[in-house]
RNA sequence: GGUGGGUUACUCAAGUGGCCAACGAGGGCGGACUGUAAAUCCGCUGACUACGUCUUCGAAGGUUCGAAUCCUUCACCCACCA
């Protein structure tokens, strides 16, 4: 039982420091009950999440499976400095207001993931704004700049002459010292976070904490590109708001190495069962399209339900396979006579009537499904379809 | 505080008086091929009912027939020195 939980627990990491803190955790757990705590910090700049942060979330979920109990440290105070890890720029300062506004929005969306009996939501801000200003020179004492410069993004924006602020020094010391006033036992985050959970432990020590927490991180998922990590900004994200065709469809997308990285990391599957779908694929029993569609269903129905997800399943089979139209389109009314780039610009096809025309000289874009290739069409009274490329679809209305 | 360098489209990055709506690369979009995969090939990538007009090269002025390019002021960034 034991031995199923750490493998569990260990499936997928990137990296563990200290296993054996968790192993004892773990055991403890199991022979009288004691629970322990598993701390994980969200910065609330991002009120929409996605994939990438649910490889955390499940990590999570899992050790909660595990008599974990889950602190949800919301970082309204480090927010507004800016986490700087991974960024090659000075992150803008977010207000308070708009901090306030995301972090509802956000818990509501992690719940789907975590049980929410065994997690209790803080915000460092609670703690770090009485730290004052005292406070934070003791703690930044427990720091030379070179050891701050060890830190591989910031080496390469200082010999890149990219700007840091002086501010960001005091960020991975601020998520340190939240571990020392929560006595976490465990932290987990991601693999770019290591300089900043390494902190914790450092200064759990300084500030005479007898057991340093373990950390465990994750990889980075990558966005739907395959390249880059998945980040809004990016626009290669899966958001776990966005309907289920969309996630679908996305999942589809993505390429078939990319797949088995999202099975290993977002899966609910167990590590045998993918070795073998990984098997039947390479030895050719399997199509590797077979193999994604189960994935994107498995994804989809854990936002959603099976029933939704089949739906989803359906209809993207109906539109890409069978080129029929989707069930559900924007609709929109426009006058008799309109110039066909600027009913496309008006149903949000296009975002101009240059990009439109440019369009139709590519025979992108289809009334009804039929190709057109005038540009100067006018639009008479009556009801079209009209589609750009393969996924942009609209219903129109021209005339009264 | 001093000295030097920099700011060009989504990103990186050419361009130092007209040939510049601005080379090239990446990204994105579209087409072909497919499994809406990858890889590959091709095209497009400021706006405007459009072989012309308008707005863009940190900001504002100026010189000039003509400026991304020259001058002035301002803002921001970087390095070295203090």
């Amino acid at each position: 039982m034991i031995k199923q939980a750490l493998e569990e627990i260990a499936r997928g990491t990137a990296e563990i420091i200290d296993m054996e803190r968790i192993k004892k955790l773990v055991t403890q757990y199991y022979t009288d009950g004691t629970t322990y705590t598993v701390k994980a910090g969200f910065d609330p700049t991002a009120p929409d999440l996605h994939l990438g942060h649910t490889v955390l979330l499940q990590k999570l979920a899992t050790f909660q499976k595990f008599g974990a109990q889950v602190q949800f440290l919301i970082g309204d105070f480090t927010a507004m400095i800016g986490d700087p890890t991974g960024k090659s720029v000075t992150r803008k300062v977010l207000s308070k207001e708009e901090i306030v506004q995301n972090i509802s929005s956000y818990t509501k969306q992690a719940f789907k993931i975590l049980d929410e009996s065994k997690t209790t939501i803080v915000y460092n801000n609670d703690w770090l704004e009485k730290l004052g200003a005292a406070g934070i020179l003791q703690l930044a004492s427990n720091l030379t700049v070179a050891r701050m410069l060890e830190r591989d993004d910031f080496s390469k924006r200082y010999t890149s002459n990219t700007p840091i602020a002086v501010s960001e020094f005091l960020y991975p010391l601020l998520q340190g010292y939240d571990s020392v006033h929560l006595r976490s036992d465990i932290e987990i985050g991601g693999t770019d976070q290591k300089f900043n959970l390494l902190m914790g432990r450092q200064l759990q020590k300084v500030y005479g904490i007898h057991k340093q927490q373990s950390v465990l991180m994750m990889p980075i998922l990558e966005g739907t590109d395959g390249v880059q990590k998945m980040s809004k900004s990016l626009g290669n994200y899966i958001g776990v708001t966005e309907a289920p065709k969309e996630i679908y469809g996305k999942i589809l997308s993505i390429s078939d190495t990319l797949m088995w990285r999202y099975y290993e990391l977002l899966s609910d599957k167990s590590l045998e069962e993918t070795v073998k779908l990984k098997g039947d694929v390479a030895s050719g029993t399997l199509h590797p399209k077979k193999a994604k569609e189960a994935l994107a269903l498995e994804i989809t129905t854990r936002f959603y339900n099976e029933e939704l997800a089949t739906l989803a399943k359906e209809e993207f089979d109906a539109v890409f396979k069978a080129k029929k139209l989707p069930t559900q389109m924007d609709e929109y009314e426009m006058p008799e006579g309109i110039w066909i780039a600027q009913a496309l610009v008006d149903a949000n096809l296009e975002p101009s009537t240059s990009q439109a025309r440019r369009d139709i000289r590519q025979n992108a874009v289809s009334i009804d499904q039929k190709k057109i290739s005038d540009e100067k069409l006018n639009l008479s009274a009556g009801e079209y379809v009209l589609q750009v490329g393969k996924k942009r679809f609209a219903k129109v209305k021209v005339g009264s």
